[in-house]
DNA sequence: ACTATTTTTCAGTAATTTTTGAAAATTCTA
DNA sequence: TAGAATTTTCAAAAATTACTGAAAAATAGT
């Protein structure tokens, strides 16, 4: 396989990926030619590589240095310009688990909190049947915290990657 | 807060979760639905609770069912088909895990395996930088694949649960 | 085998999301 | 500070995704 088609097959995979995890496809292309892109691009670069408008490729731009995924690049002299994108797949990684736990999993944990104090008798089967659905999640999301602090921190720690492969 | 109330409230913002997850609003409903329900429910109660049409309900109970999430259960003497949805929220996440990583985490280790197989000459800043987006990403699925296995085993692993608290 | 009940399918429609492109705003240069 | 280059915005259009409802298929009872 050719560079070329490479690069095309990669792009088009991240994008149909991204649809599968609520990311729209276009920003996850814009992020994949990014990632795979040695030097930093220009608006006009992204618009001529994924043959996308002008606005979308500012909207989808915007968006991804909103979720720190994506730099704007200054360059001396340069009018333009440029963007590039972080290339290290584990900062990239704890980077979106930062900002869906902070977008979503935290404010989940906060209405969850806030449901458990439904007013009624928990022999109340409905009752009793919603408050343990709401404290598994809460209980869960707890869980999940710890968990997914310890992949961000795991990437270069050897005892606890080893310890990882142990308990599999 | 009354416990209809609360329902009301948790089913709408499970389905909007799910849109962020690449998961359906309705189908996060119905999900969200059986899980606080007591006892199993008819298609026809599912309509009538959500407001929704019967093919709606059927195509997503159907997937629901595909995902392990949803069970259909047979009442003696009933002619209905009853649904019903695993409490155990745990068993909800380690299912979803699982399906997740069999239908979107291998399918796509599998292509970058493909991918890094490129030809090209590595001096070539385009295929370097193509190599090493692609190697890290190999690297951090089999990492993530780790990871996931402690997480559907951790729950009811006292020592686990410790030591993660201790990486944090 | 016929009939009543229930489930499934799917073409058409509706709702939502994404994209475009041109105008407005901003930024830079001289 | 005029004007050229570039970025941003956003209403309208296009594309995608989800939903409906009625017909067809399946199932169970007599």
């Amino acid at each position: 396989m050719k560079i070329s088609e490479a690069r095309q097959q990669f792009i088009s995979t991240w994008g149909a990926m991204g649809t599968h995890w609520g990311i729209n496809r276009t920003m996850a292309q814009v992020h994949a030619l990014l990632m795979i892109s040695p030097e930093p691009l220009t608006q006009d670069d992204i618009m001529a590589q994924l043959n996308i408008s002008r606005g979308n490729v500012n909207m989808n731009i915007r968006d991804l240095i909103d979720w720190g995924l994506v730099d704007r690049v200054l360059i001396p002299g340069e009018r333009k310009e440029y963007f590039t994108a972080e290339k290290d797949i584990w900062k990239v990684a704890t980077q979106i688990i930062k900002e869906r736990k902070k977008r979503e999993l935290d404010p989940m944990m906060k209405l969850m909190d806030q449901l458990s104090k439904v007013e009624g008798d928990k022999r109340d089967k409905e009752v009793k049947t919603f408050l343990d659905t709401i404290n598994g999640i809460k209980k869960f999301g707890a869980h999940a915290d710890d968990m997914l602090d310890v992949l961000v921190k795991s990437d270069e720690n050897w005892f606890l990657s080893t310890a990882l492969k142990i308990f599999k």
